[in-house]
DNA sequence: CGATTCTTTGAAAACAGTCAATCTGTGTGG
DNA sequence: CCACACAGATTGACTGTTTTCAAAGAATCG
């Protein structure tokens, strides 16, 4: 599985034989049946996941009982909690998988050390947060000023791969709306 | 006013004198008139400003000619629009002080020849980055679970300093709700 | 003071959520 | 193979929230 990953970080960020032997020597590979946690609420998360196959999502269950979707992973995205990464605190949220999956895990204690020992690395790590702060500029953005309809249609342009994955009720949680609103936009937009 | 910035980085991590030297030794103060824009959509962002005084807002505007507040800045905050400075691209936002302010502004240039410089700074920058990234992550969380008048309690109460410096109608449009929607929720919850 | 910006208000309309029921597809065990 | 359970998706009727539009009050600033 380690392939995978190395395909994926070549594509963008120029990595000698060395570092990808750091990181290779200190992943463990994991498989992971539908429905299983990786996080439940109350842990604290201290890993780095990157998902070689499958499909997870991060959520939040608020004081009603509902879920709140924070977000989806599918291959060859990571999936992590970062407050409670940054802060060693016990996690508000929840990360389970929708579907049989493979990830990739380093320890954050194996992960900073990494990034001590490989400038490259390092230098991958920064870009991946920069991104990750930007989807969620965007991601603000929509949800400040977009409707329920021009949301869906977003996120299905924008992550099709996703939207093919996960069920309806879950993308309807991601974008703030109710299931039964998400249907009925479907509705008055077939095809 | 480099004074605002040694005591809002020394709070939080440890700096040796010559790396606020290289800081200082970089830095240009600046004065901002009420009314006028650091940022232009259309121009490219390329500066790291922080805030010694006044306030500032973070805007786009859409194709209706709505505008949607993304966030705002008021002394020992930084305003920046990252998208458009990791990716030197045309930015979709504006920045405009809403009271005359007093910024230190080092150049992209600068600023990441600093942090190739000083590690103490970089790993400043990194936690500053991994703080905003949090703190997108709640927004995030309040936009897509709570309602119209929890969004706006919750915003009092958690940046009281801005919100008794800005008017309400941006306040609305940071919350993604209309104004007439703020009036009431005040209106129906009085003092 | 006059102009401008900000805030509030009322009435109507649009939008989204809730509740309860039904429908659909999938998978499991007998 | 069928019956059943279960999760997901949809529907209708209703309720509640939020927006829109138009207007009028406040507050602020030159």
């Amino acid at each position: 599985m380690f392939e995978i990953f190395e395909r994926y970080i070549k594509q963008t960020n120029k990595i000698s034989d060395e570092d990808l032997d750091i990181l290779k020597g200190r992943c463990t590979e994991k498989k992971v049946r539908k429905g299983q946690y990786l996080l439940n609420e109350g842990e604290v998360w201290s890993l780095f996941c990157f998902i070689t196959s499958g499909c997870f999502r991060v959520y939040r269950t608020d004081k009603e009982g509902i879920d709140h979707t924070f977000r989806f992973g599918i291959e060859n995205w990571w999936v992590t909690e970062m407050i409670s990464y940054n802060h060693r605190k016990p996690s508000d949220y929840n990360i389970e998988a929708l579907t049989a999956s493979t990830i990739l895990v380093w320890t954050k204690k194996d992960w900073e050390e990494i990034l001590s020992l490989s400038p490259a690395v390092k230098l991958f790590n920064d870009q991946l947060h920069g991104r990750a702060y930007e989807a969620a500029q965007r991601r603000i953005y929509s949800l400040i000023s977009k409707s329920a309809a021009e949301k869906y249609f977003e996120f299905q342009e924008m992550y099709p791969k996703v939207f093919n994955k996960v069920p309806l009720h879950m993308v309807a949680s991601y974008l703030g709306i109710s299931r039964e609103t998400l249907s009925r936009i479907r509705r008055e937009n077939p095809k």
